[in-house]
RNA sequence: GCCCGGGUGGCGGAAUUGGUAGACGCAGCGGAUUUAAAAUCCGCCGGCCUAACGGCCGUGCCGGUUCAAGUCCGGCCCUGGGCACCA
């Protein structure tokens, strides 16, 4: 056998044994149980990033395991292929966004199946082809008529210069990216779907997805954000007849400090009272300035101007005068708000800023309150009571909110009211690239969704833009003139693309049945759903992840599948991040360099002491670790990678070098780390392939191990459990330093007999646990040592108990928690003897002194604590 | 601004979930092999004090609970992710 580890080599031939044998195509078989694991599908952005190299490994790691523990695993893969960044590279490249995204995903297949990764690649996808978006326009169709789909106007960026809607991303410090000019907000009409009307369940429903993590658990509910409160009127008049300001408060109980409600510039009653008031009118424009990010918004300088009407507060019938606020969002609740200075931090510094009156209405004893400055304590409602609020005077929290309600209630300006802050999720994109809205615009019927016979409305790919970046199909009549299903007259088709999301919701379902023609779904879905192991990037804990089981639902309940959520456990991964070295220019700009031009020097610490760029050997500046990126060139080519050490050597890597939810830092000395240990491993075979030595089973020895060997079983075996205990929690740092102590103890052993016994046994059982992380030299060496055929059908190594046993046992004695001494006590040895033992020794005696023993704690094979 | 994470040696991380902090690896140092280098193998490797035995300090900071805290509780600091049109 070769001495020297050729990844190359054998990488191709495990390759082409998978492909030969079909081992990775899964087909649905009752009597197995099924294992579905799923990484999110790529964006064809041009090649893979070690993000998904990452990702995808995590998920073929996992495969591969449920693999060798006997499931009926399905591990597909497919294109996430409709985007932003297409359009992008057509006017960059003067390419069609269709074909620029197939070649990617031609080039981009090609890299993982480099990698090994073990998909049925039968039930590829790529969700810009016809036959996959059509179903998705039946099913917007489908939702149409149940009524769960509407139109109505929403908020987009506006460039005034390229004329054309821009994407969040695409607005940097409140300016176009192209055009540069400042953007402005503006009411578009749109679709939407009702997710709102699933907002409870999706919400109570987490309570039992104990497969997912709970922080994104969390971050779920907070997005859904169920409030209790109370929706009420402020009446007013308004040209002579009666009007009513309707707010929406979870903090009723502060009714009787409101000094002044503030309303949105898009408010009718803001937009009234414009009309006469240059002032306001001007203020309201600069109001719809800049792009509608929450962040944006949130972080703007308060400001508000008086409207100059009054409303009445509908407890007290004291006038309350209303103002327009910058910080009072349109499309949240009635777009408009109470202002309770005292006890609303916002409210607080706005009234500051425009001295308006602050009155105090909570109280806590022993707190004093000043209007000098917010105190946390203003808000909370958990320990305060009402005061200057007349008959709610002594009231704590609920028993003021339940009182304010009723007498409301009573006067019919008011109700409670269980609110979320879950909105309905606009699925209209003014772009080219994406799935077209299946609506049609006739001047005599309305709005009228395209029949399902005439589905796909298929996006014509032959296409071209322009620099403004506008979608072609709005210029192309050829496209989206029509007749209308209904009366057959002349009619318009939406031009309005899906959002990509649309497509991204479901594709998990699609893989069980990809080749369905007739319907979206068939039977199969239910055998393979829900998706048994879902990996991909924390960055998708909410949208992405909401939405996919908003959609879910949405499919149970036209009745396509039977069961309530799509993904029974979740990973979330962590980012890739890199060092990042840069210089700066006269100008103060920064230039980044990528790691693989700069040389670091250390001291003889190992702490850096320099970095200098090899073209020249002038020293750059260190810029601190950041995700892998473009913009700061720290990204690291797996291509390159993968050409120089081998998949298997990047798969290790990337494995054992974080656990798979934290961020993993890129070190191309620990990659020199992980090809080591595969070499070393490969060493160790040819050594035991070339003796030609034909050992004993371990049964047959076992009885006649030497003490060390014992050890040396000993470590093979704990490390053993060790390994299959985190493989079971996902820990896979932990399984690949499980194997690298395996293998340090197989170096250990001689050329006995038994000695050999161990080490065939222990080489078994390392390439087994390393199988699902460096599948293709553990598929080499697993056949060439003579274990088997194919280590993907082996048997999973189990622990021998026996061999972990000792019979003795080290015990820490401390002294009030410090360790003083390490005793070694027979196995068997009862608690008092233990305690004797411990007592006995001269180190544990000097701490204890003349100190009169107060209590003893044995924890049994682990410590005794002698407190004193 | 709001929501959710994370801070452990020079570095990545481990600590079987309250019981010996630093497994495994990287970097560094020393040795073997070599004419030499690379590769490989072996050893050392948190800080301070000590000739040594050993001692003191140490898991972002301050405080608390406990026989015992990296782990639990309260407060603070720093740092990463998301915020609905990037995917």
């Amino acid at each position: 056998m070769q001495k020297s580890f050729n990844p190359a080599e054998i990488e191709a031939d495990a390759q082409s044994y998978w492909e030969q044998h079909q081992s990775f195509k899964a087909t649905e078989d009752t009597e197995r149980e099924k294992f579905y694991c799923l990484s999110m599908f790529p964006y064809p952005s041009g090649k893979l990033h070690m993000g998904h190299v990452r990702n995808y490994t995590i998920g073929d790691v996992i495969s591969r395991y449920q693999r060798m523990q006997g499931k009926n695993v399905l591990q597909p893969m497919g294109w996430d292929a409709f985007g932003l960044p297409a359009e992008g590279a057509a006017i960059k490249n003067k390419m069609p966004p269709a074909s620029w995204t197939y070649s990617n995903i031609e080039y981009m297949k090609g890299q993982l199946k480099q990698l090994g990764f073990g998909y049925d690649w039968s039930r590829e996808l790529a969700t810009c082809q016809p036959e996959y978006y059509k179903w998705e326009q039946w099913l917007f169709t489908e939702l149409y008529r149940r009524d769960l789909v509407y139109k109505k106007n929403s908020m987009v960026n506006w460039d005034p210069v390229d004329q054309t809607v821009l994407a969040n991303e695409q607005v940097i410090d409140g300016r176009g990216w192209r055009s540069g000019a400042l953007v402005e907000r503006r009411e578009i009409p749109q679709w939407f779907i009702k997710i709102t009307d699933y907002a409870e369940e999706l919400l109570s429903e987490m309570d039992h997805m104990d497969g997912w993590p709970e922080k994104v658990r969390t971050m779920q509910r907070n997005w859904i954000g169920k409030s209790h409160g109370v929706r009420f009127a402020f009446p007013y008049e308004l040209d002579g007849k009666a009007e009513q300001l309707w707010v929406y408060t979870t903090r009723a109980d502060t009714i009787m400090g409101v000094t002044f409600c503030a309303v949105a510039a898009e408010h009718p009653l803001a937009q009234h009272a414009a009309k006469d008031n240059p002032e306001l009118a001007a203020f309201i424009d600069e109001c719809l300035q800049g792009g509608v990010a929450e962040a944006d918004l949130a972080t703007m300088e308060k400001k508000g101007i008086p409207t100059g009407i009054s409303v009445t507060h509908p407890l007290t019938g004291e006038q309350i005068p209303v103002w327009v606020g910058n910080y009072v969002l349109w499309g949240y609740g009635d777009g408009a708000v109470m202002a309770v200075p005292a006890h609303d931090e916002r409210d607080f510094h706005f009234a500051k800023g425009y001295d308006l009156p602050i009155i105090q209405v909570i109280d806590i004893e022993g707190e004093t309150f000043s209007t000098d400055a917010w105190q946390e304590w203003y808000a909370d409602k958990e320990r305060g009571v009402c005061v200057n609020s007349d008959k709610y005077d002594g009231l704590n929290y609920l028993d003021a909110v339940n009182a304010i309600a009723s007498d409301l209630e009573a006067k019919e300006l008011g109700e409670k009211q269980v609110q979320y802050r879950l909105r309905d999720w606009g699925v209209s994109r003014q772009r080219y690239w994406g799935a077209p809205i299946p609506m049609i615009n006739c001047p005599k019927c309305g709005t009228v969704p395209v029949p399902k016979e005439d589905l796909p409305v298929v996006l014509p790919e032959d296409v071209e833009f322009d620099a403004s970046g506008g979608s072609p199909i709005k210029k192309m009549p050829e496209w989206f003139q029509t007749t209308c299903p209904e009366c057959g007259g002349d009619a318009e088709r939406e031009t309005d693309t899906f959002d990509t999301f649309m497509e991204s919701s479901w594709y998990y379902a699609r893989y069980t049945c990809a080749d369905a023609s007739d319907s979206m779904l068939d039977q199969r879905a239910n055998y393979w759903l829900p998706v048994d192991h879902y990996i991909g990037g924390i960055e998708h804990a909410i949208l992405h992840l909401l939405y996919a089981r908003f959609y879910h639902k949405l499919l149970r309940d036209v009745g396509l599948i039977n069961c309530n959520e799509p993904f029974q456990r979740l990973l979330t991964q962590g980012m890739v991040i890199a060092d990042t070295y840069y210089r700066m220019d006269d100008a103060g700009h920064r230039h980044w360099f990528n790691p693989s031009d700069v040389d670091v020097t250390y001291d003889e610490k190992g702490r850096v002491t320099a970095a200098k760029l090899q073209s020249d050997g002038e020293a750059v500046e260190i810029g601190g670790v950041e995700k892998m990126s473009k913009s700061k060139n720290n990204g690291v080519d797996p291509q390159e990678m993968v050409q120089r050490y081998g998949a298997d050597t990047v798969r290790l890597y990337t494995m054992f070098t974080s656990p798979p939810d934290q961020s993993l830092e890129w070190s191309d000395e620990g990659v020199d780390g992980a090809y080591r240990f595969l070499k070393r491993m490969w060493a160790l075979a040819a050594n035991m392939h070339d003796a030609g030595i034909e050992p004993k089973p371990i049964a047959e020895i076992v009885s006649s191990l030497t003490a060390s060997q014992q050890d040396a079983r000993r470590e093979i075996h704990t490390a053993l459990k060790q390994a299959s205990f985190d493989y079971s929690r996902q820990q896979f740092n932990t399984v690949v330093s499980a194997c690298m102590k395996i293998v340090n103890t197989l170096y250990k052993l001689g050329a006995s007999d038994t000695d050999q016994a161990l080490l065939r046994e222990g080489m078994g059982i390392t390439l087994r646990l390393l199988g699902p992380i460096s599948p293709h030299t553990t598929h080499y060496l697993w056949k060439k040592l003579g274990y088997g055929d194919n280590i993907l059908e082996s048997e999973w190594p189990q622990a021998d108990e026996s061999a972990l046993k000792q019979d003795t046992v080290q015990y820490v004695v401390q002294v009030n928690g410090k360790v003083r001494a390490k005793i070694q006590v027979a196995a068997d040895t009862t608690k008092d003897a233990i305690q004797q033992a411990a007592l006995a020794d001269n180190n544990v005696q000097k701490f204890i002194g003349d100190n009169p023993i107060k209590k003893v704690i044995v924890v049994p094979n682990k410590l005794v604590n002698i407190v004193a």
